[in-house]
DNA sequence: ATGACATTCAACCGTTTGGTTGACGATTGC
DNA sequence: GCAATCGTCAACCAAACGGTTGAATGTCAT
């Protein structure tokens, strides 16, 4: 009933996802090192994970008693080429990636709850 | 509150709302011609309207009695650049785009909540 | 075996979402 | 002026969302 491109953009909506996603860029991560600078519980951490997952963005493995998550950035391809379709972006610039990252990460302290431009 | 990526990509996770965007990529559209081929009310658009030009997907302007519906894709640059970072997504294929809008659009009857391929 | 750790489950809560209906303000054409 | 048309507003509803807490599960270390 909900295609694909309903639970990745969906996912991507909520910017405590788009904060681990962007964590996971820089390398694997267990659970509970996911949750670390978040101020929300573990378990809602947890939540947003099986969604991440659920939208194909992550994948899951358990490993003894922890769980390693994995960046799947492949499951963005469809949702990319969807708005690539809208405009003539210029093609992929990194810096103005890390530009966003930046905002998104909201420079070195908590950053899951404060910070974000005007607008 | 919430920033750009935030509502932008929030817009785009209903895929009634992705229809009107692509109805858009054709031409220029007034309110009552946009919710037409929908099986929802005319106000429930007017919201989803509401919602698209929120994240600044869309402009509308009165002429007359009527509003006019135009794409503003610039605002999907942002998001779109968000994704780019996450991998080496190979340039715009607009093929592929093509084929995503028709599995959208449902060729031809109602396309609000039917239809999509596997994957 | 026992206890500590890693993660999820289940129940709950307040807010948001996508939809409805009916009334309403503008604007047009006769 | 009057009726029809265009679009939004307001009130309402059920379902989904993002969060909480506390109990449950599985695994490691001693």
């Amino acid at each position: 009933m909900v295609n694909t491109l309903d639970i990745v953009f969906s996912a991507l909506s909520d910017p405590t996802r788009r904060a681990i996603l962007a964590m996971l860029l820089e390398d694997d991560m267990a659970v509970t090192d996911v949750a670390e600078p978040f101020a929300i519980s573990l378990a809602a951490i947890s939540k947003h994970l099986a969604i991440l997952a659920e939208a194909g963005l992550i994948a899951r493995e358990k490993r003894g008693r922890v769980i390693w998550c994995k960046l799947e950035p492949d499951a963005m391809r469809g949702a990319s080429v969807w708005m690539q379709g809208f405009g003539a972006f210029e093609p992929v610039d990194l810096d103005a990636f890390e530009r966003f990252l930046e905002t998104e990460l909201g420079e070195g302290d908590d950053f899951s709850q404060k910070n974000r431009g005007p607008e």
